[in-house]
DNA sequence: TATTTGACCAAGA
DNA sequence: ATCTTGGCCAAAT
């Protein structure tokens, strides 16, 4: 079943914990791909844009990047979700930076 | 089908 | 540190 590029973007883009930011990087990686702009565009697109939190979703550089509804509109959403901007950019965004789970490591009740 | 575009990224000057 | 350039992938024209 080969879902759409978008299809995976949203999906993905679904996993994004509240309060919390990814970056297009990450999500091309967990695709398995490079494609950081069709990410983007497929966002830009944004067929289901209240379905979908693309919001999350920054520059590896930090920068919010931009919005659909705008860069200013994307940043009042982060913030109330929790996350502080300044200057267009993300604080502690590193902290704040919700990397994908490739393979979830099962762990066993005795384990660890 | 080929070319252009885009909510990007990394590296070079 | 900033600015410019090239590369990258998928979708739109």
């Amino acid at each position: 079943m080969d879902k759409t590029f978008a299809e995976k973007v949203y999906k993905a883009l679904s996993l994004i914990p509240k309060g919390k930011v990814t970056t297009y990087r990450e999500i091309g990686s967990f695709l398995g791909t490079r494609a950081y702009r069709a990410v983007g565009n497929a966002c830009g697109k944004n067929p289901n844009a209240p379905k979908v939190p693309c919001h999350r979703v920054v520059r590896s550089s930090g920068e919010i990047g931009g919005y659909a509804f705008g860069a200013a509109k994307k940043i009042s959403i982060l913030k109330n979700e929790g996350v502080s901007t300044q200057n267009g950019r993300v604080l502690d965004f590193k902290d704040k930076l919700f990397h994908f789970k490739k393979t979830r490591v099962k762990r066993s009740a005795s384990a660890r």
